[in-house]
DNA sequence: GATGAATGAGCTTTCATTCAT
DNA sequence: AATGAATGAAAGCTCATTCAT
């Protein structure tokens, strides 16, 4: 007779591994995917090592997991806003207000790493040649054309004035440090690049 | 008798130091500090393992001295820039035309690496903490203040603003690969954010 | 009020054991006492990781227990034969024609497994000496002395005879895996070594 | 300039493999795959534990090697006596005399770890596949059947007849332990098993 | 000076065993 | 009594660094 009936034991499991992974994403952010040691991930979950494999095969699955997840919860953040209504510059702030919130630290911090590392998982490069540029930015482009033609928005490519608008961001957001005491612009200051 | 003279043979060892020390930059930019292995620097240096320790300490300091390099290069191009004559929109133009240079990327990727992950040796903090906010920032304070107070730029904390601004830019030249295709923006896209 | 008196909890604890024991040995048999986990144990019997401790303190317990069962039963076997009337041949035919049976063969392989293996418990090595070259085999000698002076069988030191002959016997059972499709030879093929 | 020559360096490679490829078939012979530590291979062969990395890629591929070649070699010798003048009994007691051979004890060990094990890498067995049943016992099929004409071999499927006898053979040479005291039998012994 | 073989500390991963329920 | 989650010691493997040549 087992002293938990299966639904419980399901929900107990469900949490631990969540709490390995987001103490996962704390650590592979600030350390990278090698700099990180399974003993930190444990310590920051506060279980033992040996636990980390119950639920995750192995650490290049754990990171895999977390990359897969960043990107999956990025694309539909950009849906949701897409289709709510407002001006293309409305949306776009709300998007880029999104992007700056301090909870999403951590998810732009692991992807950067991601993304500046050459020696990924595959798996790793996968998700981002399924993701990063084509999706994202295509749930945007029509919205941005929307502004180019609304005279909102500065003419020119918008693929790829999308992409430098990400990377601005992206890169932004990781090299502001608590520790540096400027702290991030809001949307208003980023979005004057895109502005007329 | 030695075929060479003590001058050349100082030369010569110079040489290799450079070679192998710009061998690590590509190396590290790419991979990190702790992805890369001393062998992935040698192989790409094109000499045995072991001789890198014969011009260099350790991984680390190797790490170290390239670090120390790339901020004390931008300090001097920026200041460099800074004692020319022009208008601030001039200046700041030609600064960030030389952070775009394709042949910074290595500088500008390594210090990324360095500057996103947390377990780096003791010294890279240093040198940051000496130069990065200090030292870089404060040489365009002045210029940045004639430039808001000419009206070409827009208000709010010098200091802040110019340190977004490198964010930015260093940020957004590691997100783009080749791969990408997109290529880096102009001069002019980016100083949108701080033009009026 | 408890379901069942204190002999059938007795006898269902028995049942238990002996559960996991067969399973145990059915395991250990095929894959050795490092090459199995107790999970692997677990697996075979139905039952929960944890519970094979209730029942043994260890692993090497369990396999220590299994190793006694088989060299027991094989000397008391043996003792059975010999005190049974017919020719020295007629009894050598029959032990042969036990050893051979189908329902030892995971005992053979038990055993096998640890006589070619260097780290087995000090208790392993033991009971080896204890039973396998003394007991067994002396058993045998009488009978096997008879033979020869009826002319049954070849001449030599009976011993080291009767030795070399269950060497053959238990390594070609472990040979013979279902999957060769040969099967086992019978008595008569075997005893050919023996026989004048 | 190296310090040695590109053959001489070679020539050192080769034996150093060698040293460690036989420590480790005399340490995998005694404790099996799994029972065998890394360690106690680099300890036999008296080199650090990373070194047998340099020349294997794991502990199974160091394995796997020293299956292949046992099974190599037990065909080619059995090739060869196969091909050499005299009588199918005299062909058969070479080889079995070969087979007894105390250089070839580890050999068998090893096959014999390796086949009474389940969990062993997928390439052990695909060699067995390859090379037990096939190939050797079909080089011998001619010369058996040839004895069995020729009035020296009992009647029997040869095929069946050979594999039992090897079994036998291989089995033996495992069961028998330097501590046993009783050595090996010679030819004349075990093939009476097989001689009318 | 130069090479690359050799070392060993340290990291990832496994699994016997324990423990909360 | 029974479960299976949790632990941590130990094994496989990697790689910065040293050393013989």
């Amino acid at each position: 007779m087992p002293p938990l009936n299966e639904e419980q034991l399901d929900q107990l499991r469900d949490e631990r591994r969540e709490q390995i992974k987001y103490a996962a994403l704390r650590v592979f952010a600030c350390y990278g995917l090698c700099g990180t040691k399974m003993s930190m991930i444990a310590c920051e979950a506060g279980v033992s090592q040996g636990l980390s494999y119950r639920y995750f095969k192995s650490k290049d699955e754990l990171f895999v997991e977390l990359i897969e997840e960043a990107m999956r919860e990025a694309l539909e953040a950009v849906k949701y806003v897409s289709e709510q209504p407002g001006t293309p510059t409305e949306l776009m702030a709300m998007i880029t207000e999104g992007m700056l919130e301090e909870n999403n630290k951590y998810y732009f911090m692991l992807v950067q790493q991601a993304r500046t590392s050459e020696n990924m998982p595959e798996r790793v490069k996968q998700i981002f040649e399924q993701y990063s540029n084509q999706a994202i930015i295509d749930q945007l482009v029509s919205i941005f054309i929307k502004g180019q033609d609304a005279g909102e928005f500065i003419a020119g490519d918008p693929q790829q004035l999308l992409f430098w608008y990400f990377a601005l961001i992206s890169g932004l957001m990781l090299q502001v440090q608590e520790s540096d005491g400027y702290g991030l612009p809001n949307a208003t200051f980023l979005m004057r690049v895109l502005l007329k």
